[in-house]
DNA sequence: ATCAGATATCGACGGGTGTCGATGTCTGAG
DNA sequence: CTCAGACATCGACACCCGTCGATATCTGAT
């Protein structure tokens, strides 16, 4: 329990101004986000069959090495973003909705959304 | 023109596989925003009147140098999510809703957005 | 011309990050 | 028990990042 995505963080970026402490909750998470390959990541897995992928399917989608996507799958996993469930040999990650709304209600501005 | 904000960067990241063209391309933004000080710059200056803050009421804000909040502003302003504004001896930011706004299709997901 | 104030830039420091090869750990099969 | 495969961890490397103090640059006022 208590995931560091578990944050209440519902204050629209532009609706008024950030106190520090949501800052300093919300940006572990935009962090974590902020890489190209974890970006692909958390979109493979969040479109394919399930909501969920097999670390075995993620590997053979990078050019990095089998040690570089898993330091990023522990990334996203300590962020709160994705989950973790060992099946066996196989290990699969699914994202966590909770936490990516979360970012989301961020740049869900209300003023901001027809521009 | 041609600002690093301009991209597509327009499927919702649960949607679709995303590419890693697009990945590079939405990357840097995250990682402009994913920083506390930087997110707090860029509400306090979406949230005040017009959608525009001085730097001289922006320093006020934090404990960091002046210096250090110059910096961010660079990094945000490089990111092509703050726009500059020299007048006089004053310098005015603003937000680019094009770019909070493609950040927010990012999150924006159809089957997320009920989560 | 000089000066004070507002921003930006510079150089440096400590710490974090992405990547890799090598190795460890667990699990199911034989 | 032993072995092969899936995944995680470790140690190392080069690099980037946030922060600061000091300094430069610009601008309006005197």
């Amino acid at each position: 329990m208590s995931d560091p995505a578990d944050v209440p963080c519902c204050t629209p970026l532009t609706a008024a101004a950030m106190s520090a402490e949501q800052a300093d909750q919300v940006a572990p998470l935009l962090k974590a986000l902020a890489d190209p390959v974890r970006l692909r990541l958390v979109s493979l897995i969040a479109a394919a069959e399930g909501g969920e992928a097999c670390v075995c399917e993620l590997n053979g989608a990078f050019d990095q090495t089998q040690a570089t996507i898993s330091h990023h799958l522990k990334v996203l996993h300590t962020a709160g973003l994705l989950e973790r469930d060992k099946r066996g040999v196989w290990v699969y990650y699914a994202v966590r909705p909770e936490a990516l709304s979360a970012v989301a209600t961020l740049f869900t501005a209300p003023a901001l959304a027809g521009a």
